[in-house]
DNA sequence: TATTGTTATACTCTATAACTATA
DNA sequence: TATAGTTATAGAGTATAACAATA
């Protein structure tokens, strides 16, 4: 703790601060997520008129499917609420089909129809191209060394983190509210 | 674009997949800055009842004080009325102290009262052990290197990312919206 | 005429719970 | 009695604009 990347002794000014917002790691992804995310959400919604929750149960959909509602939600880390009204949105638009699993009459099944297909093979270069400005400039080694370093401090949310939220266990397990990307 | 790490020509089940959201940058850094946020905004919250806005501006006036409104408002990274509300809360409960400047009495000079800085005092602690962790494993060095990694990863953001939404740039230059850590 | 800061309004999102249908 | 999914409602959070005061 005493060497933490965020923590100084004194500022530029000569006073004292025992932690610094702009280089707490917490605030910095906040903020890397934040600015994308009001990015990925002006362009999905100007140019294809699609939500980011959206855009995510069309990618999992895209690899996974036939999923069902619940199997959307824990891949997209979504609850199930917002997947009922992400996936109507896209039923409406004949983006997805849905119909009843035959084994288990609980359940949907879901897929993306052929519309829903094409849609997302058109926004998959604009997904990647995002991406590839947030890495512009890094080495094939350097965004192996960062994928690697994201998933260890992922490990870590998952084992500690997430545990400093005692009562939302079990909501937690279907799902992450709030700003998506 | 061709080696871009998320991309993946088939999954396991042979099925051809373009884009994988979970190795998606995007979709990580947002999954991580939002169980961050959930577990800060609930202890935050039940600890010491303030928000993680209010957080944030007991930071910088940690840091910067005195500062105006706005300037609180572009070290947080928060839009001026996040910031008015903020402050009316902290200085409802006497943790912050505003007075008119006096060279420009627009402007309101805003610091930590006493109780203020005690509450400051008293979170870092907390915040600094979330940080670590997020951090849990990784050597020193490993922190420089992500660190490292982020920063060019910011400045990526703020140079193409956050200039794909055109008609927000004005709005931007004040600050972002949503989830914060 | 521009800037700082505040307030009001409408809107969107989210949490929560109630509910149906099936197992 | 438990699970999958849907819908309704209330509350929180946010965008936006209008506003006052000062420069």
């Amino acid at each position: 703790m005493t060497n933490s990347v965020s923590v100084t002794k004194t500022n530029e000014s000569g006073r004292e601060a025992k932690l610094q917002l702009h280089r707490w790691f917490p605030y910095r992804f906040s903020w890397i997520a934040n600015e994308v995310s009001i990015s990925l959400h002006h362009v999905y919604h100007t140019r294809w008129g699609i939500s980011v929750p959206a855009w995510r149960v069309i990618c999992v959909l895209a690899e996974f499917a036939p999923l069902s509602g619940k199997g959307v939600a824990s891949e997209t880390a979504m609850d199930v609420v917002q997947v009922t009204r992400a996936v109507n949105d896209l039923h409406r638009k004949r983006l997805v089909l849905r119909k009843e699993d035959a084994l288990d009459r609980r359940k949907v099944s879901l897929e993306l129809s052929a519309t829903g297909k094409r849609l997302y093979e058109e926004v998959i270069p604009y997904a990647l191209q995002l991406e590839e400005q947030l890495l512009d400039g890094l080495s094939g080694r350097e965004r192996e060394v960062l994928s690697s370093l994201l998933d260890r401090v992922h490990e870590n949310t998952v084992r500690s983190v997430s545990g400093n939220v005692p009562e939302a266990a079990k909501r937690k397990r279907t799902g992450m509210r709030r700003r998506l990307s």
